[in-house]
Parts: structure tokens; sequence; C-alpha cells
RNA sequence: GGAUGCUUAGCUCAGCGGGAGAGCAUCGCCCUUACAAGGCGGGGGUCACAGGUUCGAACCCUGUAGCAUCCACCA
């Protein structure tokens, strides 16, 4: 028996070790089954989970659960991502804590704490996991830097090496110095700070002249080769060839023309710095200038920068700045708010800067993914329009930067020979005393990359995993990754699987906080997802973040959404505590017979298999708030408001008649526990396994099927009168300053709704008395179609008057308005022929709910 | 500069071609034995604005405004 109060708590207690314990969340068990997969998108092993995590993962728990309902072999692979630079970071904040930094420790000191950081936080990760309840297959359990992870890892580079699409090459590339990195484009936070925008005055060699040339980062003017301006621009054309003196060493630079330069921006002459920008490397290759560099991997000014050697870039922009205006070379200092690039982990400025890295060569890879997209099977985006961003991204790549110069992470698979310095890239790593390997690490993202496959067991394609399930199914994730990594997923499975990672991507949105806001840590309005559940337990957390957003929205997190979840919630436990208590101990279920059913029975069957039609519906298009909301309303206004209540007379009646309540009593709160289980397993378990002739868990359930059969539109219709003569009468007490439970005598005419309504509306509506009689009726008049129902009491004719008359109002209003519609030609023509005839009959309805109406307002008039 | 999304009840949001919905808030009445974490009944909306398509538009198209996000550029 359920206990009165729905407590989450307890309700949790136990349960997921039973399940795990129990193998159901194992793939493979039943291989006569259809097999249906996905991946979850490995956490970062760098700190808690949060609300985002939450929901991306219960939209995952869902899908899954709700497809072995359907019956297939579902395989929910669970992993995590070492997330190079994000843990590195981590682990680098932390030592320094202690005063401690990367480099006392060396390579080998350094990985051992980066690996004792990794389990701490995966333990944490898996106690989340299984606090939200993840129906995950842990025996198939993955890291990114396992064995497995590292052989695909090492198999990929040295193919694309072969294949030329991973070259090394000397660029610039936007270098973090406080984690002496690079990065790749998207690892940059572009944000707007205020700075400075210098105009310094360049004498021109020879002459008396002297032109303007404006920067935002003068500590770089050591390594300019050159000042470009716009050939047709006609303030600099008679200087073109000229050159002109460096304020910041004195050195001669050439004075040059090209089209790039912007005559409107700045002054219209650049200074060129081929080593430290991206637009200069470009132009620097173009006219054959040197590159040099004069800042080191911690942003230190170098050996070029004379006396400013040694300072940091701030540091000598000051100093530098001074000098200048010390000389007379400063014209003036102009207030500007800029993008700026950020490191996206340390926050550091990012500069750009030449060095040597390796490259995916994108071109032909986003070009495959471009082709595909354009395939019958190609990637579905739900919603459709997220497709998009990855076609835009795919069309404008540009290389892909992976190394970084990091520790954590997987060792890149090329070798140097010791002595002529030539490079072998090798899968398996050569003679040490030969060979040296490099240093650097791959982007945390190569590896992430291979995940839905190299987890199945690929590269080895024979594995039994990859060939049952891969391709996956679906993949579920955030828009804000679909670049990181939805993207080098497709390319990289494209390339070496010849297949799409997954035939369909479910991306949702992002959990703010109330105000709105992205919850971050700055801010400190993050949320746990652990203090929710502990306030409203678990499956009020899972329904609230997964119904209450459109796919792809964002949401806002809401404690008085969660509340009323669990509100929910409580409301079917006690309906089914309800039934429950119906059914007894004796009670053995049999299969609904319409020929028994009686007409409420048929109403409440007529609307059940309605639901269980559009939530499966709703269900299979991942319309998760769809699905919710529409078995919301079955629940509480078909069932709990109408069905339960009418059951306790029916209940009463004994006899077959009780029998065959209890029978839909019983299967449809066991259909609800069934729709509802997905969103909330715990609460759904608990409640399945207090009816009778459950089976052992509510995870060997098969999904409610719809039955056509059972539809009954003419009971329901016939039962809505009957809903909508209760609520007359409520309406009517409520109005009239009438004690809800004070009683007034009734009568109907000439029939029914249909037989035995009476006695419903006698118990619902506290009549004193209920008559039905063929004639027209005096009194206070309520009309529905094919009847009346009349109060009679005394009421003040003036009352009664003023509210026929709004009813007339109210019927000439819906009469003309039928009307109107029925006229129109086009109408009669082109609507669906249901719609139609539906107008034609409301119409009839209710001009003979206008005749009565007319006759009785005349009669009180007299 | 380019792209996408949003604008619906006091607040937060669903709905996205056939008569405006939910939660919370609000007002009135009820401790009626499943639920007071509740029940019953109400009030509250020219669905941003302007055009267009359609028999019919909150919903489709075009434009405008405001807000948000993403991408690119910024010497």
């Amino acid at each position: 028996m359920l206990d009165k109060h729905y407590d989450p708590k307890k309700v949790e207690e136990g349960k997921y070790e039973r399940w795990v314990n129990a193998g159901y969340f194992k793939a493979g068990q039943d291989k006569s089954k259809p097999p249906f997969s996905l991946v979850i998108p490995p956490p970062n092993v760098t700190g808690k989970l949060h609300l985002g995590h939450a929901m991306n993962t219960t939209y995952e728990d869902i899908i899954a659960r709700y497809k072995r309902m359907k019956g297939y072999d579902v395989l929910w692979l669970p992993g995590m991502d070492h997330a190079g630079i994000a843990t590195q970071a981590k682990v680098e904040a932390k030592l320094r804590e202690q005063g401690i930094s990367r480099y006392d420790l060396g390579r080998e000191g350094f990985l051992k704490k980066a690996w004792e950081w990794k389990d701490e936080y995966a333990a944490s990760i898996h106690e989340q996991w299984k606090k939200m309840g993840l129906s995950l297959d842990y025996s198939r359990e993955r890291f990114t830097l396992d064995e497995g992870l590292s052989k695909a890892v090492k198999h990929v580079f040295v193919t694309l090496y072969q294949e030329g699409l991973i070259y090394q090459g000397e660029r610039i590339t936007n270098w973090d110095p406080e984690l002496r990195t690079a990065l790749s484009n998207i690892e940059i936070v572009h944000q707007d700070d205020p700075g400075d925008f210098f105009y310094f005055r360049y004498d021109i060699v020879d002459s008396n002249d002297s032109i303007v040339v404006a920067t935002t980062r003068p500590e770089t003017m050591f390594g300019d080769t050159a000042v470009f301006v716009n050939p047709k621009d006609p303030r600099y054309q008679k200087y073109i060839g000229k050159q002109v003196i460096n304020p910041a060493n004195g050195e001669k630079l050439p004075l040059m023309a090209d089209s790039y330069v912007d005559m409107k921006f700045g002054t219209g002459a650049m200074k060129c710095t081929p080593a430290h920008d991206p637009n200069d490397f470009a132009l620097a290759k173009k006219y054959g200038f040197p590159f040099i560099k004069v800042l080191d991997e911690t942003a230190h000014m170098n050996e070029k920068c004379g006396p400013y050697q040694g300072m940091d870039r701030y540091e000598c922009r000051k100093a530098l700045v001074e000098k200048i205006k010390a000389e007379g070379h400063l014209i003036k200092i102009e207030k500007i708010v800029h993008s700026v690039g950020h490191s996206e982990r340390s926050g550091a400025v990012v500069e750009p800067m030449l060095s040597k890295q390796w490259f995916v060569k994108m071109k032909p890879l986003a070009d495959a993914v471009l082709a595909y997209q354009k395939t019958q099977g190609k990637v579905e985006f739900l919603p459709k329009r997220f497709e998009k961003v990855l076609l835009r991204w795919m069309s404008n790549i540009e290389d892909w930067c992976i190394s970084r110069q990091l520790w954590w992470g997987h060792r890149i698979p090329a070798y140097y020979n010791k002595e002529t310095g030539e490079v072998l890239v090798s899968e398996t790593a050569p003679d040490p005393k030969l060979y040296r390997q490099d240093e650097d690490v791959l982007d945390t993202w190569f590896s992430s990359a291979l995940w839905p496959f190299a987890t199945m067991g690929w590269p080895d394609t024979t594995s039994p995993d990859y060939q049952r399930y891969f391709p996956t199914s679906v993949m579920v994730t955030a828009y804000d990754i679909i670049f990181f990594w939805v993207s080098r997923m497709v390319f990289d499975s494209l390339h070496f699987t010849g297949k799409a990672p997954f035939q369909k991507v479910i991306i949702h949105g992002l959990v703010r906080d109330e105000q709105g806001r992205k919850m971050s840590k700055s801010l400190g309005n993050g949320i746990d997802p652990l203090d929710v559940i502990d306030r409203y337990g678990v499956d009020a957390l899972r329904y609230f973040i997964t119904t209450n957003a459109a796919p792809g929205m964002d949401m806002r997190y809401s404690d008085a959404k969660v509340a009323s979840a669990q509100a929910y919630l409580n409301k079917i436990w006690n309906a089914c505590r309800y039934v429950e208590g119906v059914l007894g101990e004796d009670y053995t279920p049999r299969p609904l017979e319409k020929k028994k059913l009686g007409t409420l029975d048929r109403y409440l069957v007529d609307h059940l298999e309605r639901t269980i039609k559009k939530v499966g519906a709703k269900m299979d298009e991942y319309q998760f708030g769809q699905a919710s909301s529409t078995l919301y309303d079955f629940v509480y206004d078909d069932f709990c408001s109408s069905y339960l209540e009418f059951s306790k007379i029916s209940l009463a009646h004994g006899g077959e008649e009780a029998a065959v309540t209890k029978d839909v009593l019983y299967w449809t709160i066991k259909d609800i526990i069934l729709m509802i289980y997905p969103y909330a397993p715990f609460v759904s378990e608990e409640m399945y396994l207090s009816l009778p002739g459950h089976l052992d868990s509510i995870m060997l359930e098969t999904y409610p099927v719809y039955e056509r059969k059972l539809l009954d539109k003419k009971a329901s219709d016939q039962v809505a009168i009957l809903l909508a003569m209760i609520k007359d009468i409520r309406n009517y007490k409520s109005s009239h300053g009438i004690a809800p439970n004070a009683k007034v005598k009734l009568a109907v005419s000439p029939r029914e709704p249909f037989a035995g309504s009476g006695e419903y509306l006698t118990r619902f509506a506290f009549a004193s008395s209920y008559e039905i009689r063929p004639e027209a009726l005096e009194g206070s008049p309520f009309l529905y179609p094919g009847c009346e129902m009349v109060v009679e009491e005394d009421v003040d004719p003036e009352v009664l008057r003023k509210r026929l008359s709004e009813q007339q109002d109210s019927l000439h209003f819906e009469i003309a308005r039928s009307e109107k519609i029925l006229s129109n030609p086009g109408f009669l023509q082109k609507a669906p022929k249901a719609k139609v005839e539906a107008e034609q009959t409301k119409l009839a309805q209710n001009k003979a709910m206008l005749v009565t109406l007319e006759e009785k307002l005349h009669s009180l008039q007299k």
C-alpha cells in the first residue's frame, strides 16, 4: 500500500541499485529485438555536473527508457572526456595554490596528479548519474584516454597524415600565454574590451613630411617590417616607395601599397607585423618580408626588443608609449572599445603568434559533409534549423590546429630522428634511442570526435558492438556544441567509417537562472542539481527540466515550476493510492471488453486511447514537452476530476458495474504510470509495484498500445453534456451566492444526456430532487444540444431575465458566426468536409437552443 | 557586416493554418475520506507593429521595431 504522502527520498531509496544489479540497463541481452543506441556526450572530468548536464542526460534517459518499452534492445553508452586543456588548467590552478608549477613536477609527475584528479571527479560524476537515475550500461563505460580510444586516435592521426590531410606548418595561431599552448579558433572567446588606440607619427626618410599610423598594440612594433597604405589613397600616393622611421626603434621601414588597407579605418596607414597578426602574415608572404617574433611563450618581450627585453607585453606597451611621447611622436590616444580574444579556459588575452603546429586540412573533410547532407541518408537535425549552423561552419572552415603544448592528452604519434630530424609518423613507437617523440598532445576534440564509433570497438570493424550498435540512432546535445563536437564527429565518421555517426541529432537549449542569465561561476548563480533533488526529488527535477521548453529553446530554472512538477507527481500518486484501495487485495486484472462498458467507462477509455495515441506520437518525434502536456491534461481533467469522482458512485452500485469500473481504473492508472515513467522512473516504479499483477519492475513493461476499437465518440459527447451540466450548476451557485453544497431542485427535459446520468448529476450538483420530464420546464434553464436542465428555485425574475438575455446574445453571436462561415462559398468548397459538417451541426444545435430560449424569455415577460 | 531565434494573460512559457492555453500570481467559495503540497468556480489577452497570401492567419510570406544568441572583422 502506498503511503499517504509522496515522499521522494523514501521512494528513490535503493531503486537504482536494484535496477543496476538486475542488469536492466545492460544492452544486448535479447538480440531478437531491434537495436537502438546512443552515446552520452562525455562530461569533462573537470568538476561537478550542472543543470545543463541534468537536462541533457535526462532527455537521453527518457529516450532510452521509452525505446526499451517499445521493444528495442537499447544501448546507452556512458563515458567521460579527459578534457585536455580544461583539466590541465584546473590541475595547474590547484598546484599553484600549493606553490607548485607543472614544470616543478615534470611531465610524469604532473600526469600522475592529473590522473588522481580524474579519479576523484569521475567518482563524483558517477554519483550524480546515479542520483539522476540514468539507465546507462556501465559494462561498456569508456574514457577518452583509455587504451581503446588511444588506439583509435593514433590510427586516425596516422591515416590522415598518410592521406596528406594532416600536416605540420608554421602559421599564426592563437597563443594562450598563461597555459603556454596554441588554441584552435573556437577555443577563443571574443569580448568587447575597452582599449587605447595610439596614433604615432612616422617620419619619412629624406623629407620633412611624416605620416600617422594608429595601433592598439605598440609593443609589437619591434616586429614591424613595413607600413602599408591603400594605393588609391590620395593622401599617401606621393610617399609610396619611400621609407619611414619606426618610432619604436628608429629602424627604417618601406612604405608599401596594398588594396587590403581600408582607407576609412584609423589614419588609412597600417603597420605590418608578420609574426603577430594573421593578416599581416598574409601580406608578408605576398611581399616576401621576414617574420620577426618579439614575444616569448609567456608573452614577455624577447631579445628583439632592446631595453624592453624581459618585460611583460603590457609593461612594455606602457614604457614604449612613454618613450615615444617623450620623443614627440605621439599624436593622440583614442579610447576605444574593441573585440579582444580571450582563452576560453584561462581567460588570458590571446596573442596571435607565429609557431609550428600540426593542422588538419579541413576542406576535403568538410566538403564530404556538405555533399553527404544533400543525400537521402543525411543527418537529421531536430529542430531542423540547426542543420544550417553546421552547414555554414563547414562552408567557411579553416584548417584545424590540433597540437597543444600541454601534457594531459593524447601525445602526438610523430617521432623525430635524433640525427637527421626527419619526421616519422607511426602508430607504433620506433626505437627511442634513435627517435624522440613530439612533445605536444592533441586537441581534446580530436579524440571526442571519434566517440560514437571508437567506443564501439573501432578501428576493429568486426567488433560485435560496432556491428550491432553503430551507427547510433540519436545524439542529444545542446546547440552550443555543434561546432566543437557534432560537426567533427560527422566528418571523422564519414571519412573513417563511411557512415554518419548518428541518424538524428536532437538539439536542446541551455538552462539559465531565474533572471534569464547564463549560469556562471563568476556570477555565482549556478544551481546544483543535487540541491534541487534534495528539495523536490529527482523525478520532479527530471520532469521540470524536460517539459518546460520547446525543442532547441533555452529555459529558465524556476523553483516554482519544480514544485509544480512535484505536485503533479503527487497528484498521480494519490490517484494511484485511491485505485489501489479500490481494487483491494484480491483483484485480478481483466482485459477491457467494450460491450461490457457503460457510458462513463466508454468516455474515459475513449479519451485514454486518444491520449495514448498522441503521447506516443509525440514521444516518437522527441517532442517531450508536448507529450507530457497531453498526458497532463488527461490525468487532471478526464481521469482525476471526472472519472475518478464518478467511479465513487458506480463502485457503490456493486456487481458487474463496479467490477468493470475497477477494470477501467486499473488499466487507466497503469497506462498513466507507464506513460509518465520515462520522465519520472522512481515514483513510477513505486506506484507500479503497488498495483496488482505487476512484474518485477516497471522496466520490464511495454508501452501502452493505442487501440482504435476502444474509441467511442458518442459516449464522449454524452458525458461532455453531463460535465457541462455539473459545471453550470456549480457556477450558478457560485455566482448566486449559494453555498456549493446547498441543495437545489433539478429537472431535465425531454431526456437525460444518457441513461443513468441523473444520479451523477444529483450527487455532484447536490440536487435535492431530480426529475425527467417530457414537457417544457419552468424555472432557471440551461440549454444543451438535445436537452435542457432547469433549476427549480425561486429566483428573482430580473436576475433570470438578465441571464437569459446574456445567453441569448451569445447564441446570436454564435449563430451569426456559423452562418457567416457557412455562407462563404469558398469555405464550403475548400474546407475539409468534417469541418463543414461540424459547423453545420453546431449551427443547427444553436438554432434549436435559441428557439427554446426565446420561448422562455417570452413566457417570462408575460 | 552576416546568420538564427524571440516578442502570446501580472510573471515564466507552451501552442505554430480551422473558435486563445498551462504553471505561478490574483479574486470568491469549500478541511466533500485519493490528494489542503488539495478541490470547485471566476477575472485577466486587438497573440510587437504594418502590409500580403488563404474560404479561414497568433500560426505561412514580406517589411519595420525592440530583445537575445552565434559567426566574421576590427591595423
